[in-house]
RNA sequence: GGUCCUAUCGACUAAUGGUUAGGUCACCACCCUUUCACGGUGGUAAUAGGGGUUCGAAUCCCCUUAGGAUCACCA
């Protein structure tokens, strides 16, 4: 089977994060079986225009690794894939569908079914279209109909869901699904204005593109017996279908903008790489069965079985994803990160910073970061001299006679040429041994005047990189 | 409310009829140690409840409960 997948975005200004998990998927699932993977911009709507959405949609896309083999920007065989420019093709296929009996014309006002639907909340009954008493084809008969329509009367296309027909479908993921018709809404295929709602032109261009495998997430699931409805309706082979569990707030809620971030460019720029944030949300619903977390891109693809993706919805926790943004940083070349961190260096008065200097600052905070951004700003005593010693640390630290204990150590480190971190430890544990101290009893006095914080890197190592010259005036501004 | 989907540690998940129910994050303790980390060792912590089927159920079936999604001329 030549396997072809699509992701369908409507073009809302920015990738959710959910987006890029079912993009994530689709391309995975299309990559592993050696398939196609198709963009398709779903803009029917044309009240929700948003400026430069398909660019934004794509840059976060292309962030994370998902390339297409067809897209709105590189074309293909089954283009254009911008709905709204395949306008002109979606209007025959409503009137085959009346013409087949499948589909009918509705005349009704937005206030004529807001009040069908407060009459039906009234009743308790649940608000679906009422075709034996609204304003269509059915009710008018057929002249009447006609007469509006010559009329110029405004007009929409409905589905004529069969009553008492069952409607199934075996869902990938999720196994046999089945909804009895009455309980499926005469849905609005063609709109007034002449635009396809989203279930026509996406069961027609899916149709039109020989996509083969719908992936997307669960909160289609109410609405894929009326696509199927309509697969039939065109006498066209469905394709086969996969639900993917929901993201959830942390209150098990459909993933959503109020509880947090959810577009994929406020991780990019809090900083998370895109390996570990694509490792991450990879693993959020699928599971290769191993006991491992880290996976590269090529090692997803490689084991990616949609069968294997769960049921029930995940919560979008970024607690995992910090850890897991550490682990990749720790592994990363310094070159790599020092060519990141060069340009952020503008945005702070650190000075001049050899990329040799910056790389040995790199070296000592990658062990205990999770942004790169950190060794900037945890790491600020690193390229200026401390502006602030926090209080609790002085306050336990330096007490009276501290002043008189440190000040023979640090004369003792102006006699050091070679301040390497090795010789600096040597000198302190002979300084220490000889009055009878611990080597915590003075390196906390040494971390409090060399950076003003309780915690850091090893604290020779710390001096050796900051080098002598610097080291020396900090103590000596400290001691005054 | 109707319909549909779902249910293993706090979170992500493994175990597709036989395990002392495993791993990771987080948390706690200890080790390492120079603070914080890293690393190492150990620990707390779960099959929603009730019925079946079976020699045997987290796993299959039913009911209950709980949570969620959806019910637009949005996608």
């Amino acid at each position: 089977m030549n396997i072809r997948v699509r992701f369908a975005p409507s073009p809302t200004g920015f990738l959710h994060v959910g987006g890029l998990r079912t993009a994530l998927y689709n391309y995975l699932f299309a990559k592993h079986n050696g398939g196609k993977f198709i963009l398709r911009i779903e803009d029917t709507d044309r009240t929700r225009f948003v400026e430069n959405a398909q660019e934004n949609l794509i840059k976060s896309l292309r962030w994370a690794g998902i390339e297409f083999d067809e897209s709105p920007e590189i074309g293909g065989d089954f283009g254009p894939y911008i709905q709204s420019e395949r306008f002109h093709l979606y209007k025959k296929y409503g009137t085959e569908l009346i013409e087949n009996g499948s589909a009918y014309y509705a005349f009704d006002t937005a206030e004529e079914l807001d009040a069908m639907r407060e009459r039906q909340q009234k009743a308790g009954i649940a608000p679906k279209y009422d075709r034996s008493v609204m304003r269509n084809e059915f009710t008018l008969g057929k002249d009447e109909t006609q007469k509006l329509i010559n009329d110029g009367t405004a007009y929409c296309i409905r589905l004529k869901v069969p009553h008492n027909d069952e409607i199934t479908f075996t869902d990938l993921i999720r196994g046999y699904v089945s909804v009895i018709g009455r309980d499926v809404d005469d849905q609005i295929l063609l709109k007034s204005d002449g635009f396809p709602t989203y279930h026509l032109a996406n069961v027609i261009d899916d149709h039109l593109m020989g996509i083969t495998h719908i992936i997307r997430g669960e909160e289609w699931i109410p609405s894929t017996p009326k696509h199927i409805l309509l697969y039939k309706a065109f006498g066209w082979e469905c394709p086969l279908f996969a639900h993917l569990p929901l993201l959830l707030n942390r209150d098990k809620t459909k993933l959503s903008k109020r509880q947090g971030s959810v577009a994929v460019e406020d991780f990019v720029a809090k900083g998370y790489f895109k390996e570990a944030f694509v490792n991450f949300i990879a693993l959020l619903g699928w599971n290769p069965s191993a006991d491992r977390e880290i996976f590269d891109f090529q090692e997803l693809i490689n084991t990616f079985k949609l069968e294997k993706v769960n049921k029930s919805g995940a919560v979008f926790d970024t607690q995992k994803l910090d850890w897991m943004n550490g682990q990749y940083l720790k592994k990363l070349p310094i070159s790599y990160m020092a060519s990141i961190l060069k340009p952020e260096l503008s945005n702070f008065n650190y000075g001049d910073v050899s990329d040799d200097y910056l790389g040995k600052v790199i070296d000592l905070f990658k062990e205990r970061i999770t942004f790169l951004k950190d060794v900037l700003t945890f790491g600020n005593y690193m390229f200026e001299k401390p502006k602030e010693f926090e209080a609790d640390y002085k306050e336990k630290h330096w007490k009276e006679g501290t002043a008189t204990m440190m000040q023979p150590l640090i004369d003792e480190f102006r006699n050091i040429n070679d301040w390497s971190h090795n010789l600096l430890h040597d000198a302190t544990k002979q300084f220490v041994d000889a009055n009878k101290l611990k080597l915590k009893d003075v390196i906390h006095p040494l971390r409090l005047m060399i950076t003003g914080k309780s915690v850091g890197a090893g604290m020779f190592e710390t001096m050796a990189v900051l080098g002598k010259k610097e080291c020396i005036e900090r103590f000596d501004e400290f001691m005054g």
